[in-house]
DNA sequence: TATGAATGAGAGTTCATTCAT
DNA sequence: CATGAATGAACTCTCATTCAT
């Protein structure tokens, strides 16, 4: 019988919207558990007490900002650079056109990225959101690779470990500030393995 | 000018252990903000106000709980299936050992180790700790490697991805329980990676 | 950064008072220390949390409420019936009126003035307080003397002196009750000693 | 059936003097209040467990801390350098060697003093014991003017009045940190105020 | 819808007191 | 007698959630 309110009017709409956003910012700056729902409703300039109409509690909140940045995550990149490729594209720079699109979304969304995948040890229903989301991707992805792939043989365990690569380089980039790397040069063995791995060679 | 106790007596040793078992036993089932120092003083069977005679608050117990965790891991695997491997021995075998340690260390570290990375996001403390740990581990890996690798050129960065593989596949297989994954096959291509990275070829 | 809720809406006021009028009671009645935040909301009718919307610790709250205690003594006394006196008012009449001023605010205020004078040499804060709230008076009183008397020779020292002999009869009359005293002739004692210390002779 | 024990043997009652030091040395420093069991037997030297042995708990130990600091009181100054004034003394030179003891007393005990005035009005055994020494200190001073003032008149009032000011005096010197006054002219008001109470003139 | 004041359960922490050694 | 480890009740403070306006 708990109900949160579906936004009709428009107004109502943003105040949600704004919501989200600020947790999002909020999540990413002080991290989940360090954020308390007034600081949300601050940050959006709405008071406390709005937050409970919209979301049916905390954790509610957090999972309806992880949907909301994950489509936020799939709007802005939604691989439209990859999608415009054609068969004919040399192979090696899709995989570069891949995982710059990796690098962008980690420059984005780094911060929430990060307790995102934290998050996920302690809550049930985030790991399922974040398990979804990935499944998701990697299908995905694995889908088209499929155009591009002869031999389709152990696909799934290939694509996995590429995109492994992909997810670890730029974890490494993002996360290096106190390790002594030339990153150029990792970069491009990165791209170097992912084809040997794909390519089964 | 605070003090937390030096243990003077025998039991007073056993009390500060049972105390770090009993905060990394509750942080791998439950996560580091879901649980109470009451309930790390339950499990260890002792009460709560005997946890601030050896730490000064929460968060030097979860310090001290990461340092007596990493301190285990060290001494269970300290590589000496490893170091027991003289010049001869098989590169490929080399490999398949190393990862049978990084799967062991999972298996027995899987719960606090997740936590623990996702702790890093939100603690700087944490982050710190994670950091150092993460790049004692990875010197001492480089350097073991150094006695194999004809070809010492971007040794760390070579280093850096084949630890990032291995890694990688253990994260995988660890939380996996909705992937469709042949894990044998998996493994395999892995170490073939592993190898490819590290001969350069 | 730390903020107390500046109190927007009426009913917002009338908490934050309840709960200084409240402190005061049981601080004038149990003391600062054995006072819990718990009581003071009891007293004041409120829960628990609302006092730190409005107080930042148990200690700001202490010193809010020596703060409103020491308006209300200033508002009460105030010094009207003093100020109303001309000069030609007879002068014994003058100390009269102000020692009658001083025990009037001895009655309404005993407990907490007790406990105040005892924390001051416990909290560097109260202290400060205390020694600020007392140099006001003081040197009001010095202000108004000036006017009285013709010889302003060390007016300074007569006024503590003399202020001090009031404040003394009071605590005795207040705390006497186990010493064998006649009050009425102390009273005319002090009065004859204070004015004598003005008078110079 | 609760006993402390009676310290019998040399050792115990060194130990017992020890703590009984540490207690008044903790409360001039600290406070009561803020001042623990652990670190009145730390500063003692001894164990935190052996003060339960003398004193039946925390308010007992402070009691006879006080009772310890009144008997050294006593031992001090014990009016020997006024006892040994004949009637032929001058009675001037009289009432400054008693402001001289006063503020010897005053020196010594400054925090401890203070810190004991704070808590009568806590703890109602310590109000007690306070008046009892005040009692007995100002019936040994009445005793004292019997022999030197001619009027017996309303003597007790008297002196009463007179202690308070050197009382006050004192009081004030110590506190005066940020007061401007010229003590020396003080003193010598006081002493004159005193003696204008005493001979009723 | 929206506000922000109010609630109250629950967490972290302290410390007087007890107890095993 | 003495030690210092251990207990656990009590206290301060926080914050998700509710409610009066």
């Amino acid at each position: 019988m708990e109900k949160t309110a579906k936004p009709i009017q428009a107004r109502s709409q943003k105040t949600k919207e704004k919501l989200l956003t600020a947790a999002i910012t909020m999540y990413a700056k002080n991290g989940y558990h360090s954020t308390t729902v007034d600081e949300i409703a601050a940050e959006a300039g709405v008071s406390t007490g709005i937050a409970y109409r919209y979301f049916r509690n905390k954790k509610d909140l957090l999972l309806s900002a992880l949907e909301f940045a994950s489509k936020s995550v799939r709007d802005i990149v939604s691989l439209d650079s990859i999608d415009s490729m054609d068969d004919n594209t040399d192979f090696r720079k899709y995989i570069d056109t891949v995982l710059r699109s990796f690098e962008d979304i980690h420059d984005r969304f780094h911060d929430i990225h990060e307790e995102l995948e934290g998050l996920q040890h302690t809550d049930e229903d985030v790991r399922k959101f974040y398990a979804k989301v990935s499944r998701d991707m990697m299908e995905n992805v694995i889908d088209k690779l499929s155009h591009f792939l002869p031999d389709h043989a152990n696909i799934r365990e290939k694509a996995y470990l590429a995109v492994s690569l992909l997810e670890q380089y730029c974890h490494l980039k993002m996360n290096s500030y106190q390790i002594n790397l030339d990153f150029s040069v990792l970069r491009e063995k990165t791209i170097d393995t992912v084809m040997m791995v794909l390519n089964g060679h």
